[in-house]
DNA sequence: CACCAGGCCGAAAATACCTTTCAAAAGGTG
DNA sequence: CACCTTTTGAAAGGTATTTTCGGCCTGGTG
């Protein structure tokens, strides 16, 4: 390298260690020092960090009408080794950028939001059922129910449409753990089986409004035999919390034309299933385990090599 | 290779410009499927983003002892045409995280956790799944696959296990806005489905670890007979996306003894699934606002006053 | 007006860096 | 243990960046 025009390089060091942010401020600073050309790069680059970072020196230079040469002198007046390293800043000033412009997504979602927005809206509000379930579950009455699963000699789950999945869901992990449940999708079917429950079974409902018919009626029934009855629910007052020996609350967002109650109070009932397992399974660790890793290896040849 | 301008990179599932706060996710996601080396590399670049960004492909060889080919081939599975890209992306990394936000690692869930600190942390790994996943889907990708189901004649969604809860659930949000769908949980009968689907179909495909044989084989069916196919996986390089005209991808949490894989990507699957229902339902709005509606009504009487 | 510094500028050579290829090594599998 | 597949790094092959070098413009001077 030769010389510097200005050549005024206070310290011995010249080129200090470029703060990010600093860019638009040093490209004002240094432009009086930089020849005309230079100053159209400095221009684009602090115009649009995130453009130029993604453009080659050549690249930069076409863009700004000036060579390759002129680009890496740039770079060099701004303090950096080369035109390399500026570009790993600009990339990064850009992050920083973007970054700052805090998202903070909390809007319904709209009919004509652009899908980007919809998965940013959808995993934040999801997000937040998680977390107001988990900060309102009462956990005296998930490890009374937990416990009741633990030692139950058979289980039942009743739930009706979306909810009946997510017993299906609890049904298939405790099958895992070598529980005996059962989820019934026939209303009719599932008050034929909460009749056979007694003492010492459990029985768990699964509905978001607490007024499903089909769900309280069999676990009414389930109750009226000595089962231990478990409700999970988005409303604790509501009719199914008289059959209930424990009721665990769900939380859901608010609904909206687009996303039904429906579709929010999965995510919580889930969550709480999944507290229920691990609670089960935590309590059962000696015989969970290694049914846990039995189930596992005999799934695997159904998996391609 | 040419530069990377506005270049449009190269296969059919380009994977989209990768965003940068998506890389701790992406390597967790992609780890599995990457070599003992790779994925030496792939847990430098994660652990110390800043630190990598300074090194060059040699450097980054060194530090890790592979070599340089490595280096480039893990850049290339994270989803950047080289490492040139992956070090940009790396200093935009950084400088996010040192704009501020903390990851936020969880730990495991343990034997003896209390039930408390279980619920705890279970939804903290789910937020951090959704985070991850929104963070990761390929919108380009997302945006194909509702186009195609909000047009389709009729759609097949394929799943096993957990994966086909997920399935259904989906069906029923499309049944609700009046598409026509189906997910058989049998693996000969969905065989038997995808036979019959042609040209102006859609078959969706279901699995985490983009191997399980019973879900690839109806989507392969589906795919040579016309039909366009979509896969939502954890392992986007898996077998199951070679049938698959749109790949949406699902992060998952580190699987821990008590909380196998098959739970965490439950949660990922299901995120994904909504922004589908989503989408489509904007898509067709004018159809689907009534329709829900009406299947609102439709199950009030069902209902306890 | 012709001429001449003196520095700015870009084309092209030189270098550093990144990518690809290919054959050897490692790891399975029958 | 022989065979095949997969993984890996060394080195060749390309790109991008840096440097060199000479032309050119600008503005001053005889």
């Amino acid at each position: 390298m030769k010389e510097t025009f200005g050549a005024v390089t206070s310290g011995p060091q010249p080129s200090a260690p470029p703060a990010p942010g600093a860019l638009a401020a040093k490209v004002r600073t240094l432009a009086p020092s930089m020849t005309r050309s230079m100053q159209r790069v400095a221009e684009a680059v602090a115009g649009d960090p995130a453009g130029s970072a993604a453009l080659t020196v050549t690249g930069l230079a076409e863009r700004t009408g000036t060579s390759e040469a002129t680009v890496v002198r740039t770079a060099r007046i701004l303090g950096y080794p080369g035109y390399r390293d500026l570009r790993l800043a600009l990339a990064a000033l850009a992050a920083e950028q973007a970054a700052g412009r805090a998202p903070a997504v909390t809007a319904d979602i709209a009919v004509d939001d652009p899908l980007a927005e919809v998965v940013a809206k959808l995993a934040q509000e999801e997000a937040q059922c998680l977390a107001d379930t988990a900060a309102g579950l009462d956990t005296t009455q998930l490890e009374a129910a937990v416990g009741a699963l633990a030692t139950a000699r058979r289980i039942d789950v009743y739930g009706i449409g979306a909810s009946n999945l997510v017993g299906q869901d609890l049904v298939q992990k405790l099958l895992r753990i070598g529980l005996l449940a059962h989820a019934p999708a026939d209303p009719h079917l599932a008050v034929t089986n909460a009749v056979q429950l007694r003492a010492g079974d459990v029985a768990v409902a699964i509905t978001h409004s607490g007024r499903t018919t089909d769900v309280i009626e069999p676990l009414r029934v389930a109750f009226e035999h000595g089962a231990t009855t478990v409700a999970i629910t988005g409303r604790p007052q509501g009719e199914i919390a008289q059959y209930a020996d424990h009721v665990l609350t769900t939380s859901s967002a608010r609904e909206s034309e687009l996303r039904p109650a429906a579709m929010s109070s999965r995510t919580s009932q889930l969550l709480v299933v999944d507290c229920l397992f691990i609670g089960v399974a935590q309590r059962t660790y000696e015989t969970a385990a290694p049914a846990l890793s039995d189930t596992y290896e005999a799934l695997a040849h159904r998996h391609a090599p």
